[in-house]
DNA sequence: GTAATGATTTGATAAATGTCACAAAATTTA
DNA sequence: TAAATTTTGTGACATTTATCAAATCATTAC
């Protein structure tokens, strides 16, 4: 992947972010290339970096005694983070690639001081935390008025490719319910 | 009450916004007196203003069939809109007084101005977007993770003052129950 | 190819919750 | 204060979903 067709990639996300932004944000940015199963960010530690799909997927998840539960799905071309990890925190989250990926890499310091004089950084994050937060209230949406089907339905037409690449128990951890209940309702279709 | 109190509130909610900036966001507000029952924001529409509660309380519902479904509540020290409203687009919500109230109503247009060029102002906004997802992140928690019971006991332990504020209809589609079961469940104790 | 492992489906049962109907309590209005 | 209205509580029943167990299907390792 050279380098113009990462510009491209992270363009798609922001496509107001200018020339010399951008070449700030980059120079910040290192490319990465890793395999299923790796652990971006761990739930309960502090990390210094967050991530953009170029090629691959993550799910996010956090435990809860013995059980794995799905909070979100990522693909390429998204940005990977956790609201904690980029304030400094520890995480209340895993992220954890669902298979072999291509990322990149920022660092998360860096880039919150490029956005305490850089005015467009500083819009460009408020940008990317505005759709973190529309895409939880759709999702709480979903959780507090849709049944199981309804749930279901609007995750495969919305997101068909989760299919593809999440397994049936995340799935089901995702939206709420229980493996079962979620074979159930594919058996009915 | 007066200005310096007034000032007191706002900055109890961002302490670290120079008195210029606040300045220049005070000039931008209007305070106001509303009754109970006010919507100030409505579903469906789009509007000019945000607010900070002075005094005074909300709730922010949307309207499922013929049910109201309660999103959250707002009360005394907070600021009030939706990311739709803060967007220039149509609100998804409703957001309606649940008393007599004390308010300070931004313009929304103004203060993103404001942010375009005053840096503190930006950080500012992203902070306040930054507590919005988190408070959603964790409401998403409970509604994935949590009984229905141990959803109502957070909900008292963290927020008790709902309990006088709020009617039980309201907080059990917030909570995503029905009324008997919320009723049920304070009934067992 | 076969065994071993993991993922999904299916069945039976129990628990939780919703729904409807109505009673009791609280609040508002006249 | 009394009546009217709204809010909350309770019981009976239906529905949904979780849980547990077992069977089937798919994938990987040898």
């Amino acid at each position: 992947m050279n380098e113009l067709e990462v510009k491209d990639s992270i363009l798609s996300v922001f496509p107001k972010l200018s020339e010399s932004s951008l070449q700030s944000i980059l120079q910040h940015a290192t490319y990465l290339e890793c395999s299923k199963g790796t652990k971006l960010i761990t739930e309960g530690k502090r990390h210094r970096y967050f991530y953009f799909i170029l090629k691959g997927s993550v799910k996010s998840y956090h435990q809860k005694k013995s059980k794995e539960i799905c909070l979100w799905f990522g693909f390429k071309n998204e940005l990977i983070s956790t609201i904690n990890t980029f304030e400094g925190e520890a995480s209340t989250e895993t992220i954890e690639l669902l298979e072999d990926s291509i990322l990149y890499c920022f660092e998360t310091q860096a880039i919150r001081e490029l956005a305490q004089t850089d005015i467009f950084i500083s819009h460009w994050i408020t940008e990317l935390i505005i759709q973190h937060a529309k895409f939880l209230e759709e999702r709480l949406n979903g959780l507090q008025f849709l049944t199981s089907l309804e749930r279901y339905n609007f995750l495969i037409r919305n997101a068909p490719d989760i299919l593809q690449k999440v397994s049936l128990t995340d799935i089901a951890s995702f939206l709420g319910v229980s493996r079962e209940t979620i074979s159930r309702i594919r058996g009915q279709k």
